[in-house]
DNA sequence: AAATATAAAGAAAAATATTCTGTTTTAATT
DNA sequence: AATTAAAACAGAATATTTTTCTTTATATTT
């Protein structure tokens, strides 16, 4: 079902999505291998852009973040050069780590992560509602979180 | 306004949560130190739980699993024992991965991350539907993405 | 089956992580 | 302000790991 990549290959991509500080000796073992075919499998799957980036996952509440929340915003206006600037004025903003375009109730889902409430009212003010043809915002405030990561599911590829 | 963290860590941080494969030599250099205080601040990061995990992100389009779909669900029992369960039976399902308690419209938002619609419709008819209690259930198809990082804003904390 | 291309193994080299020792800086105490 | 204790740092030595290179095996194509 999928492209290129042979179950070895997706093997690899399993284990470096849920730590990628294993060695290429360690993976190599799991795998029955040596490390150069390893290696050289790593080394591809970099170059041509299955693996993105290597990241280390904060602990946000830890660190003082205790917030997150989701925001469904719908426009006012659909120009394509408007949906462009909105998207770019998003990516300025360093609180929201994504933003989606979705079909459904919403133009627009974001999300978003600040230290607190106060931090949150903040964002909305003096950020969020000076973008221009803004229409209806809706906040999805996580009480808490019982599931989040980034590993995806391999086993049917 | 944060925790034990000084600037220097704080700089790691942010410098390890956008490429977690950068030497500690070039983290060094960047910040004007030598290699040992630096290892040493980041084992002591990992070790106190400022950083949970180092992680490759992979690149969901290119590997075959093309749709991100946001799922607002509203239960139509609140007992605590059934809020747990639902929790842990969507800790089983490898397409979620998110699982939010939220305040607002819905009582639960999900992250899903499948192939196609048509996986999409498989998950919501063989595996969501056939949770108890289960009340109104809402989709936000993603159509495009225009951010989507981990990267955490640590220039307030 | 021969020829060619692809993947793997094994060993060697280079780079990096990790440990260790001694020094400096910082902070606390008197 | 001087003394002491604790923490952070620098620099060098060691241990691991990554990366490269050469050879061998496996599979594919003609």
């Amino acid at each position: 079902m999928a492209y290129n990549l042979d179950k070895i290959d997706t093997q690899i991509l399993g284990i470096l999505q849920h730590n990628s500080n294993r060695t290429t000796k360690s993976i190599a073992d799991e795998l029955g291998m040596t490390t150069s075919p390893v290696f050289e499998r790593i080394k591809k799957l970099e170059r041509e852009g299955y693996i993105k980036k290597y990241v280390a996952v904060l602990d946000n509440k830890k660190i003082g973040l205790k917030l997150t929340v989701f925001i469904g915003i719908t426009l006012q206006g659909h120009t394509r050069s408007y949906l462009e600037k909105f998207v770019t004025e998003i990516n300025n903003f360093p609180e929201i780590i994504e933003c989606h375009r979705v079909s459904g109730n919403f133009d627009y889902l974001l999300k978003l992560v600040v230290e607190d409430i106060e931090a949150y009212e903040h964002f909305i003010i003096s950020k969020l509602t000076l973008l221009p043809y803004l229409g209806n915002v809706q906040s999805l405030i996580t009480l808490s979180t019982g599931k989040e990561t980034n590993e995806i599911d391999l086993s049917n590829i």
